[in-house]
RNA sequence: GGUCAGGUAGCUCAGUCGGUAGAGCAGUGGACUGAAAAUCCACGUGUCGACGGUUCGAUUCCGCCCCUGACCA
């Protein structure tokens, strides 16, 4: 077996990539959810997951793939769609990958480093030791036994320090020096859609996105994964809307304010999309109105075999 | 009607002891190797409410007017 083929929706959220990967699955596609949310089981109405019915009608892949106390990660992800498109060309069907989650796709298909795992006790200490010493003074450890990755990233960047100084404390060696090594993951025969939307008209769906979620229960749907004892120190809780509901919650905003400040983070996550996709070359790019080219594309790329 | 507090960037506000002003948020552009719906970087000229006065010079001081809020009637 060489080159399995898949086809990629991308694209920013509201954009309406669930919607059209459903029109284009007819018989012959199963679908994996390259959404770093929608993998958490119970984040339904705040992370615009297929329904019930249409999952059921056509297959999906990675959601609902773990509990909402997992740490999941872009690694998982690379394993687990790997899984799944070995799965799914074995029933015959050939996989579509559809996500907004740019990391996600960007690791499974050119390749992530081949970096061992972390163990918790090591991120829990870089965790305290963050909270006495503060950012900057990590970033200089950092610096120290890791300048090329170091010098890359600003002193400010939590995240990005933390992950170097673990990977060197885990492992003894810098997070760059693993750069080098790629290991391929996703299929190398891949077609790359991408969905854009005029961008007042995006903020537009944004907003009237939001207003269904609310009103479809994202409150109750927060206070029930509390209930389950999922609250707002989790990492899936700090996906969008479920932080600013938790927040909401424990009394610390209006609930209009609420809304609002959903919408907005919202506008900049997809305006952070698609920057990241912009860079992405080798994608093609339809509008709402060019459904039928679309179409007609992949039918096109499915069967020139 | 009176008193007090305000009217400064799209929004919330800071400031200028008189020399035409700057933060946060929003917005725009960008970065991105296992938390990525995360994390981070860059970009700030606007009749400083209107009209007069004082002054070399007023957004700043004075007068008057308009608007907003609170309180008193």
């Amino acid at each position: 077996m060489k080159r399995t083929r898949c086809v990629v929706i991308l694209g920013p959220t509201a954009v309406g990539k669930t919607g059209v990967s459903l029109d284009l699955a007819g018989g012959s596609f199963e679908i994996i959810s390259a959404d770093s949310v929608q993998v958490y089981r119970y984040l339904d109405i705040g992370s615009g997951k297929p329904e019930r019915s249409e999952r059921d009608r056509v297959r999906h892949y990675l959601i609902d793939r773990v509990e909402p106390d997992v740490s999941y990660t872009a690694g998982d992800f690379c394993r687990d769609a790997d899984a799944a498109v070995r799965e799914i060309t074995g029933r015959g069907k050939v996989p579509m990958v559809v996500g907004g989650t740019g990391l996600y796709i960007d690791s499974f298909f050119q390749g992530l480093s081949d970096i061992p795992g972390i163990p918790t006790d090591i991120r829990e200490i870089l965790r305290d030791e963050l909270r006495d010493r503060g950012v900057e003074s990590m970033h200089g450890e950092l610096m120290r036994v890791d300048p090329v990755f170091g010098g890359k990233i600003s002193p400010r960047d939590t995240q990005r320090t933390l992950r170097g100084l673990e990977v060197f404390r885990a492992t003894g060696r810098p997070l760059s020096s693993y750069f080098g090594e790629k290991r391929r993951h996703g299929p190398g025969d891949a077609l790359f859609i991408g969905l854009r939307e005029e961008r007042d008209i995006l903020r537009e769906r944004i907003d009237r996105r939001v207003e269904g979620m609310m009103a479809r229960g994202f409150v109750d749907e927060v206070r029930s994964l509390r209930r389950r004892g999922y609250g707002p120190g989790l990492k899936s809780m700090k996906s969008i809307g479920y932080a600013e509901i938790h927040r909401f919650l424990d009394g610390g905003m209006k609930l209009d304010e609420t809304v609002e400040r959903i919408k907005t983070v919202t506008k900049n996550y997809a305006k952070r999309q698609m920057t990241w996709f912009g860079k992405n070359s080798g994608v093609r790019w339809f509008g709402p109105a060019e459904s039928n080219a679309l179409r007609e594309t992949v039918r096109r790329w499915l069967d020139g075999k």
